[in-house]
DNA sequence: TTAGATAATTGGAACGTTCCAAAATTGTCA
DNA sequence: TGACAATTTTGGAACGTTCCAATTATCTAA
């Protein structure tokens, strides 16, 4: 039943009318007359007629397929996952559809999910690249036209728009915290250290240290995976140091939730006994026993942020990269140990 | 530069060769000489020519667009975001790529999401359906011959196939597991009673109490929201009773999470003063402080096994509903205060 | 050498839509 | 009523691919 699709054509001899008038009134031109439109709708509606967008966009090669993908290096972390849920939301009420993609930092993987999103016609691309990807990789890319917004990281000589957080101006201010709440021994935790996104954080970290007139000391930088389990490890190495930290400024909240992790594993109180920073305010931040305090960035506005930016550029036809950094902004609550009232977290239940 | 497209016709030309010839070396067919490929993949390099899959699948009507779709009810929880990845990989291996779009519970956006989908010409769904979808919002799609996959939620009356976890074993064999420490005051906390999921965890939660010889108290079941924050709230509900809970069988993780906030708010140790046992096992589980005891459903396998039932059925043509119950099995970690060794924890740094 | 088989190649037609130029219809006003 | 404008409608061509039937090139063996 159902079997063989339902055509234009299939409309116009039902309604009596002609193929042209039916596609008229599937772009909801004003050219045509009302009785008329209404009689199509009418038997597009009952004899159950699907659109064909791929037979449309093969007419129409300037007007692109309303396609938009999104390629993130890791969908199991939660900023990513909110971050394509922003990027959905203004994509979809502007008539487009996301393809998404997990690329799980292969940049071999990315390069087949990019070439299948071509080959499908997308109208414009989301990117949050793997680790390791080159201008190279999305060179055939830009040079064919299809606007391109890197989200989250650079790729250093690509000629991309780019929308990243302001990294160094977020830890710069974690640090200036902890230091006015009387530490100095202050720790800069997780992340990997081949990454720009960690270098300009830990320049944040280093340039806000000297700001403040403390010294820096290059044993309480510890790199790891940017995970809750790197977050473990990192913090275990730190409590082995002989003077030990009293304060950490984190790569990133999973980071900072490991750190949380394996403080209690040491009978250490997070935000008693020790001050924890995040960065990015994943939503868990806020719910989190003792609730995180950390460099908020929205990850779901930054999706929506980066949405509007490329549909912008698609719809100018070819608008030239920019380059935008959005600022972020410091959100005290328990895990720094200078929150004063629990409003916060009892106004969730 | 580089604006209009390379098509077959433009390697026809510069290889030499016709464009049936072309189309063969494109599809890999056995019919063409070594030699006149080997030319033709050249010069489909050296031009970077890009398949128009719209052009093709306009063509085959039948062998489908390989595009699969998935569309989630919430992105946001961890649990589906691992799901699909589960998905993405076995069906990028498989050459397909995924559609995945957020409902964020939403019928209509639902509604909406799928219409659209169509359009594309998508060969297959995988979808875990928002709270509220009725058999009827997937009618037309199961008639026109796409195969459905639901996964999570079932659809009562709809001619799909289903994966669904063994719910009631999870629910029942974590109750007997807190009965065989010791507990007999066991709650059940967290979720939404208006979904077939709750029903079957809860039945399994109650008839194992009536397995045990255990009464069964009508106000140690708190609803709430199945999130972190709404697991908060139950265990707020659960310290206020007169006989207190020593136990609680959670909804899903995320409200086993907020069960241990709440519980440390109260100056209660999850593990040691109060036994916590979740469901799903997403991928915090084991990393959390302490550890959570769960039910493993492993979302990313259950992912990949929904992938595989939705190929099968795909390449099948039309493969009959089947509803697969996956099973599920209890992880014990230090959340229910059994653990013996920490091993597990350790082996992850 | 050639008949017959096999391997390799090819020109159109077709898929479902949109666009264009032109035709048909309706409306307006002197 | 006729002439012109404005409104609606329409038939074909085109988009980039695959399929089919048919053609051409190459091989085999008597």
């Amino acid at each position: 039943m159902g079997k063989e699709r339902v055509t234009v054509i299939d409309i116009a001899r039902a309604a009596g009318v002609s193929k042209s008038t039916v596609s008229l009134v599937l772009q909801a031109s004003p050219l045509v007359n009302e009785t008329t439109r209404a009689k199509v709708n009418a038997v597009i509606r009952e004899l159950g007629y699907v659109y064909n967008r791929g037979a449309a966009n093969l007419r129409q090669s300037n007007a692109k397929s309303k396609i938009i993908g999104i390629v993130v290096n890791d969908l199991t972390n939660s900023f990513f996952a909110e971050l394509a849920v922003g990027v959905d939301m203004v994509v979809q009420s502007a008539g487009y559809v996301q393809f998404l993609a997990n690329t799980g930092e292969s940049v071999d993987r990315q390069r087949e999910v990019i070439a299948s999103m071509r080959e499908h016609g997308i109208s414009g691309l989301i990117l949050s690249p793997a680790r390791g990807t080159e201008a190279s990789d999305l060179k055939s890319l830009v040079a064919s036209g299809i606007p391109v917004v890197n989200v989250v990281r650079q790729v250093a000589g690509a000629k991309v728009s780019s929308l990243v957080s302001d990294n160094h101006a977020g830890t710069r201010e974690a640090v200036r915290h902890l230091a006015g709440l009387g530490h100095h021994r202050i720790a800069f935790l997780g992340g990997f250290p081949d990454t720009a996104v960690f270098h300009e954080r830990l320049q944040g970290y280093r340039d806000a240290l000297s700001d403040m007139d403390l010294a820096v000391h290059d044993e309480l930088v510890i790199s790891s995976a940017p995970s809750r389990a790197g977050g473990v490890a990192a913090i275990e190495r730190a409590l082995l140091l002989r003077e030990r930290p009293t304060a950490a400024v984190c790569f990133n909240d999973a980071v900072a939730f490991g750190v949380c992790d394996g403080l209690r594993a040491h009978r250490l109180d997070p935000g008693e006994d020790f001050a924890v920073i995040g960065f990015d305010d994943v939503i868990e931040a806020q719910t989190a026993v003792p609730a995180l305090t950390t460099i908020s960035v929205d990850p779901q506005g930054m999706g929506r942020r980066a949405a509007q930016l490329l549909l912008k550029q698609i719809n100018a036809g070819r608008a030239d990269a920019e380059a935008i950094v959005s600022s972020v902004r410091l959100v005290v609550r328990q895990s720094c140990g200078a929150a004063t009232d629990k409003r916060e977290r009892l106004s969730l239940l």
